[in-house]
DNA sequence: ACCTGAACACCGTTCAAGT
DNA sequence: ACCTGAACACCGTTCAAGT
């Protein structure tokens, strides 16, 4: 990539980071080009789609996604706490940008979706998690990683657009972690 | 009302109903007065938010609403069954058209929104099967009736917005029962 | 090869003029 | 009292012209 080229790349991308932070996923892209100096055509070609930005925008939250789950797998006590301070964790780790959850969420699964490395790389940190309190026997036998990440990614995008605060999310991921566990 | 503005209402009702049933909650308003043989100006006298038309168009939904509660609560079977039934019956009703799991859901509890009263009306229907299995002593005792419109009402929207069939969406919805049961 | 910015399309919303 | 439709604002998207 030329030089300026990377370095408009750059620009839109930290912009974009910030102003989906500040006014949620759907901002206008009209304004991410505007602050990063560019013209809106130069923007349309680094990102074509809405969402390759966004991917671009989440990069280093992967890193982020698996860090979290290490250290709810290292969690010492029942293996109900284990699961619902993981679920509490997703839910935060998906809620950082308004419209967020619905994103990621309604994505998974999706092998089409421009965002599908940034799903798998959820859907694999709730796997690991899963899969641990299946060695353990907790949970159920007939239960699939996807429709976990579904179902707390459902009370997420519930929360996110209802403005939900953390006391009424935690009961309905209690609700879901028990129904789940054996 | 004026006789001509009533007869623009019901049109632009009827006609609100079918392209919302076509194209989703997000269909383009000036269509709708385009196909109702109406100026822009006169939707937006009658319904001045997107919301109060939406409101108009599920008036006789709420009809709906109750046959399907009573079905419900009539069920022959275990309370494990009435329950999941009224949940995937939920599911339905709130996913007549797309983007109605999100805006229903969302606004659940809000008593600010223009669709307050279709809301309410959702929520006493569920309130009243949760009132009868709690009655039975099958009900945890700190089951709110909004959580579990909330825990469902997220289930449809992240089906709504993915697309997912019945055979996808039942599975979560027993988790969530199981969840919610002694 | 990449960028710019004018241009177009679409939609929501308002309001002056009309009946 | 109600309606019309032109007008404005905003945003996404494209593309001819420029470097």
């Amino acid at each position: 990539m030329r030089a300026d080229a990377q370095r408009n790349y750059d620009r839109i991308v930290e912009v974009a980071r910030q102003v989906f932070r500040e006014r949620g996923y759907d901002a206008s892209l009209d304004d991410v080009a505007k602050l990063a100096g560019v013209g809106p055509g130069t923007l349309y070609r680094h990102f074509p789609k809405r969402e390759n930005l966004l991917d671009a925008v989440m990069q280093s939250w992967v890193d982020k996604v698996n860090d979290t789950a290490d250290k709810a797998l290292a969690h010492e006590g029942s293996d109900r706490d284990l699961l619902v301070n993981w679920f509490v964790d997703y839910v935060e780790l998906i809620s950082q940008h308004k419209g967020g959850p619905a994103k990621l969420t309604s994505a998974m699964g999706n092998p089409d979706s421009p965002i599908v490395t940034k799903c798998q790389a959820l859907a694999r940190a709730n796997g690991r998690v899963i899969d641990q309190l299946r060695e353990d026997g907790a949970l159920r036998d007939d239960v699939e990683t996807i429709q976990v990440c579904r179902l707390v990614g459902g009370i997420a995008t519930v929360a996110d657009q209802s403005e939900l605060d953390a006391a009424a999310v935690r009961p309905m991921l209690e609700v879901v972690a028990d129904g789940l566990m054996k």
